[in-house]
DNA sequence: CTTAGGG
DNA sequence: CCCTAAG
C-alpha cells in the first residue's frame, strides 16, 4: 500500500532525498519538514486509505508497472527516506517494496485481479486471525514501516500548525505509541463513537487497523499480494477501485475480524462509519438534518457490515464475495456528502442552514446512482454501478473537481454524458483527479466525485516551500496557514461538490455553487488587501490567500466589493442597521467590517486624492465621497 | 491572463 | 457567483 503512495513521489523523489536530510537536521522548521512530511503523508494515505491518486500518481503507477526499474527506484527512495527520518528498520520496507514490485509486474501481466483479490482476502483473514490469536502488538516489518513514518510525522509535527498537529498525531499516535491502545480505540470508537477526537479516532482506527494486520504477521507472500493488488488497482481503473478498497478492506477486514472476535457483532466498516459520523456530528453541531442523514447512513452501513461480517465468519471461501460486498457496502457517498456539508458548516459557523440543505439536496443529484461507496475514513470513493457490468464493476473515480471553472462546456458535457469519458478525462486532467484508464473501460462510466477528503488530507501534512510544486501542495500549505484563524476551515478545506448546474435556456449550463465565505477567508482577504492593496487580486490570491484553491481572484474581488458595500452601509447609518444585520446573522464580525472600511478608505483615498474625477469616484465605487465622509466620521 | 464592472 | 469587456 505504501508503495502506491510513493508513486507520487516520483517527482518528489528529489524532494525526498533532499527533504529527508533537511527533516532530520531540523524538525522544527515546518517548511523543511514539509517535504518529508509530504512524503510521509502520501504514504500514510496509501496505508490509511486509498488516497485518491492524483493524475500524477496514476501516471507514476503506470510507469511503475511498465518499468520495474522505476518502481525499484521508488522503493529505494522510500526506504531511505523512511530510514533517515524515522530510523526505523527499513530493510523490511525495502524488501516489501521490491517484492511488491515483482508482484506488480506479474499481476499486470496476468491480469487476474479477481484471483488475487480472493487470495488477498483469505490471507488477510488468516492474518487477522493470527493476530488476534497472538494478540501481541509486535511490530512486523510492514507495520514497522508505517510506524516509522508516523513517528516522523509526529516529531516534525510540533513545528507545524496546531491543526496539522492535531491531525497528524492521530496517525502517529496510534501506530507508534501503543498498538494495543489503538486497538482499543478502534473498538471504542466503533461502539461508542467518541466525539472528543473524531478525526483522530478515525485516523487511528484506520491506520492502526491497517498497520497491524499488515505489518504484523504478514508474510512476504502477503505483501506480495498486497502489492499485486495495488499494482492491479493502478493498472486498471476498475481495479484501482477494487484495489483501494481491498487495501482498505484488508485493514478493515482485519479490523473487522478483530472486532468480530472481540465483539462478534460489530463490523469494521460499521465502526469506521460510526466514527466518521461522530466526527461529523461533532464538527457540525448545527446541522440537524445532516446529522440525521449521517445516522441513517451509518445505520445502513452497519447493517451491511454486519451482514458482511456474518458471511465472512461463516465462510471464508466467499472471500471474494465478501470483498465485493465490502466494496459496495461502504456506500458512503452520503457520508461524504454529509461530511462535506458538515465541514462547511463547521467552518462557516454562521452559515445559514438553508445553504446546507440545498447542498445536500444537490449532491444526491450529482451522483446519479450511487450504488456503493467505498470510503476510507478520510477518503470516500463513490462508486456507481456500471450499466454494462451490472454485475457491478465499480470504478472508483476520484476527481477533485476544484470547481475552479472547468469550462462550462465540459461541465455541460459531463452532465449530459456522465459516461462521456473524454470530457471527464479533460476535466480530470484539469482537476487533477485520478482516473484510471478511461479508454479501456467503456464500462467504466462513472464519474464520481471524491473530493474534499483529499484536500483535507493534504493540507495537514504537506508544506510547500514555494509554489513550484503541484497544486495540491500549495493548497495544503495555504490551508495550514488558514487553519490558524479558526481552528479549521473545514469549509474551506474542500467541499466543492455543491455544483448545481442550472440549465440556462439556451443550453448553456451554468453551475453555481455557492461557497460561503468563511470568516477566516474574509480575514485573509482583508489582510491581503491591506497588505497588497485592493485591486491586486491576483497577488492577494497568491500570497495571502493562497490557501483556498477555489476563490479566484475574481471571487476575491467580488467578495471585497461586497465587504466594502457592507462596511459602508453599516458605518454611517448607525446602529439601526447594525442591529439589524446582527440579527440577520451577519457572518462578518464588526471588527472586520471596520477594518475593511478603513482599508477601503485608505486605498480609495490614495488614488482619489490625486485626482478626484467623477469617474474615478464612481468607478471605484466605493469611495471617494463615501470615504471622505466616513473618514471624517472616523 | 488579469482587472473591473454589471447582472 | 457568473459573465463580459478591456488593458
Amino acid at each position: 500500500m505504501e508503495t502506491v503512495v510513493e508513486v507520487e513521489g516520483n517527482e518528489e523523489g528529489k524532494y525526498k532525498e533532499s527533504g529527508v536530510e533537511k527533516s532530520s537536521s531540523s524538525l522544527s522548521s515546518p517548511k523543511l519538514g514539509a517535504d518529508p512530511v509530504v512524503y510521509k503523508l502520501v504514504r500514510v494515505e496509501g496505508d490509511g486509505r486509498l488516497v485518491p491518486a492524483t493524475d500524477d500518481e496514476i501516471m507514476e503507477v503506470g510507469n511503475l508497472l511498465a518499468d520495474d526499474k522505476i518502481e525499484m527506484h521508488l522503493v529505494a527512495d522510500t526506504g531511505q527516506s523512511g530510514g533517515s527520518s524515522s530510523g526505523m528498520p527499513q530493510l523490511e520496507s525495502s524488501e516489501g517494496l521490491s517484492q511488491s514490485e515483482n508482484t506488480e509486474v506479474d499481476a499486470g501481466k496476468s491480469n487476474t485481479h479477481v484471483e488475487y483479490i480472493e487470495e488477498m482476502l483469505q490471507k488477510v483473514k488468516q492474518d487477522e486471525s493470527h493476530l488476534l490469536a497472538c494478540g501481541s502488538p509486535d511490530h512486523s516489518s510492514a507495520y514497522v514501516i508505517v510506524e516509522g513514518q508516523c513517528s516522523d510525522q509526529n516529531d516534525k509535527m510540533p513545528g507545524i500548525d496546531e491543526k496539522l498537529q492535531s491531525e497528524i498525531p492521530l496517525q502517529g499516535n496510534d501506530t507508534p505509541s501503543s498498538p494495543s491502545l489503538s486497538k482499543s480505540h478502534i473498538n471504542h470508537s466503533g461502539s461508542v463513537g467518541e466525539c472528543s477526537n473524531p478525526s483522530n479516532e478515525l485516523m487511528e482506527g484506520q491506520s492502526s487497523a491497517s498497520a497491524r494486520p499488515f505489518g504484523r504477521e504478514t508474510t512476504v507472500k502477503d505483501k506480495q499480494w498486497l502489492k499485486r493488488r495495488i499494482a492491479m488497482g493502478l493498472t486498471n481503473s476498475c481495479d484501482v477501485l477494487a484495489s483501494s478498497f481491498i487495501i482498505k478492506d484488508n485493514k478493515l477486514l482485519s479490523k473487522g475480524k478483530e472486532e468480530s472476535c472481540n465483539n462478534d457483532g460489530t463490523t469494521s466498516m460499521s465502526n469506521t462509519a460510526v466514527g466518521a459520523v461522530n466526527v461529523e456530528c461533532k464538527d457540525s453541531s448545527t446541522n440537524h438534518s445532516s446529522q440525521m442523514e449521517e445516522h441513517q447512513t451509518a445505520s445502513v452501513e452497519r447493517q451491511r457490515n454486519s451482514s458482511t461480517d456474518k458471511d465472512h465468519k461463516s465462510e471464508d471461501l466467499h472471500a471474494d464475495q465478501v470483498a465485493a460486498k465490502r466494496v459496495r457496502k461502504p456506500t458512503r457517498r452520503y457520508i461524504e456528502e454529509l461530511s462535506e456539508v458538515e465541514s462547511k458548516e463547521s467552518s462557516g459557523k454562521s452559515i445559514p442552514s438553508a445553504k446546507n440543505s440545498g447542498l445536500r439536496q444537490m449532491s444526491p443529484k450529482s451522483n446519479t446512482r450511487p450504488v456503493g461507496i467505498a470510503s476510507s475514513n478520510r477518503g470516500t470513493f463513490v462508486m456507481r454501478l456500471d450499466s454494462l457490468g451490472g454485475s457491478g464493476v465499480q470504478v472508483p473515480y476520484v476527481s477533485r473537481v476544484r470547481r475552479s471553472r472547468p469550462r462550462k462546456n465540459v461541465m455541460a458535457l459531463m452532465e449530459f454524458h456522465p459516461q462521456g469519458m473524454g470530457m471527464t478525462a479533460a476535466l480530470v486532467k484539469t482537476a487533477f483527479s485520478v482516473h484510471s484508464s478511461q479508454p479501456n473501460n467503456e464500462s467504466g462510466n462513472i464519474v464520481l466525485k471524491a473530493r474534499s477528503t483529499v484536500e483535507k488530507m493534504q493540507h495537514p501534512f504537506t508544506v510547500e516551500p514555494e509554489k513550484a510544486k503541484p497544486f495540491s501542495s500549495m493548497v495544503s500549505i495555504e490551508q495550514g496557514q488558514n487553519m490558524e484563524p479558526k481552528h479549521v476551515d473545514p469549509s474551506g478545506d474542500t467541499s466543492d461538490d455543491n455544483v448545481v448546474t442550472v440549465p440556462t435556456g439556451k443550453g448553456g449550463v451554468r453551475r453555481k455553487h455557492h461557497r460561503a465565505w468563511t470568516l477566516s477567508e474574509v480575514m485573509k482577504l482583508v489582510e491581503g488587501v491591506s497588505r497588497y492593496g485592493a485591486g491586486r487580486w491576483s497577488e492577494i490570491k497568491r500570497l495571502a490567500f493562497a490557501s483556498y484553491s477555489y476563490r479566484t481572484s475574481v471571487d476575491l474581488k467580488d467578495k471585497w466589493r461586497n465587504l466594502l458595500k457592507a462596511s459602508l452601509a453599516q458605518t454611517p447609518p448607525d446602529k439601526r442597521i447594525n442591529s439589524r444585520k446582527h440579527a440577520s446573522g451577519m457572518p462578518i464580525p464588526a471588527p472586520i467590517l471596520l477594518r475593511v472600511r478603513e482599508l477601503a478608505e485608505r486605498q480609495s483615498q490614495v488614488p482619489s486624492n490625486l485626482s478626484s474625477t467623477s469617474k474615478l469616484a464612481g468607478s471605484t465605487g466605493r469611495n471617494n465621497v463615501h470615504e471622505t465622509r466616513s473618514s471624517g466620521y472616523l
